[in-house]
DNA sequence: GAGTAATGCTTCGAGTTCGAAGCACATAGC
DNA sequence: GCTATGTGCTTCGAACTCGAAGCATTACTC
């Protein structure tokens, strides 16, 4: 209430650790698997992210620009930059949505499944070799198991842009 | 053996999981803390981190460039960007270093330890809310364990720009 | 059903990122 | 010692990213 400047109760070095080899794993992760991308299909990460979600998760292969953005974790101009390159390129398509005039509706194309194909042994390779080949099936589970809650836990109290767009 | 083309051989679910929300957890962790260095110091994920690295870890408080690029993961050419941002904040100085004279090094300030002891409370507590509180005590010693490994394979194998400039 | 607020996307400018090329110093081989 | 190769850092250009501001459509409220 009046000056309690938050006492600092450091984190423990063990959770300082756990901070810290996350976000490096992560990061090293991701410029492998960005190198192969590029090398393999001349895709960024994101681009894969965007034609992987729309090609594999989505059951329709079409999906709204913000939804899209929020399921990435991108901000809403970024993607729309993304979106025209991936268009430009042919492997997406945007059309307005029937329902709501508003809305943007990307849809993968045959050329994006095909691109998606052509990228993903390679990617799943990388995976292995970098991410994987240390951990045992049982590990593999027991990390998906412990980062499940925290994904959650994130998404319900958003620091992204979701906040509306002044909360007066 | 001729042209087995890497039989697909795909992730099962639960590695797939696995990446997916290890990558997520990192990136919404990364917006979170980088929006309260923004507001709190004015400072960007990757300052805070050589700043860190220089002041918490580094016993000198100093350390060659190679090595700061390293051990934050990231290129060589954005050290050269982001130090001199540091150094014209003050936050940083760089000297060619006594022994190799085409190395530099980077020391941390007064105040850059200064800043790092203004920003830290509260990116702990970031940590803390947005990280740890789903995990327990033992959760936490877990993941450090599962990931320790795996970092420790991926330095070893370096996609980084580490490879020599052409092996020729 | 008119007016206000909220939502969906894009444009714009500024800042950041990377790799390739280049410069300077250091090391190796002869 | 002198050339050849390697290493450390910086500069340069191109590409990417973000937030703020703007436009269009939809949802609320009375």
């Amino acid at each position: 209430m009046s000056t309690s400047p938050t006492p600092p109760s450091p984190l423990d070095s063990v959770q300082l650790g756990a901070y810290f080899v996350l976000m490096e794993v992560a990061g090293l992760l991701r410029h492998a698997v960005e190198q192969q991308l590029r090398d393999d299909g001349d895709l960024s990460y994101v681009q894969f992210q965007l034609l992987a979600r729309l090609g594999l998760d989505s059951p329709t292969g079409s999906e709204r620009m913000t939804d899209l953005a929020d399921g990435v974790v991108y901000s809403r101009s970024g993607l729309t930059y993304q979106a025209g390159l991936l268009e430009k390129a042919g492997l997406v398509s945007r059309a307005p949505s029937a329902d709501d005039e508003r809305s943007v509706t990307v849809t993968i194309t045959d050329a994006g499944r095909s691109l998606i194909s052509q990228v993903l042994p390679g990617h799943v390779e990388v995976l292995r070799q970098q991410l994987f080949s240390p951990l045992s099936r049982t590990d593999t589970q027991v990390l998906s198991d412990l980062l499940a809650p925290v994904r959650d836990h994130m998404r319900a109290a958003p620091p992204r842009s979701a906040g509306s767009r002044r909360r007066r």
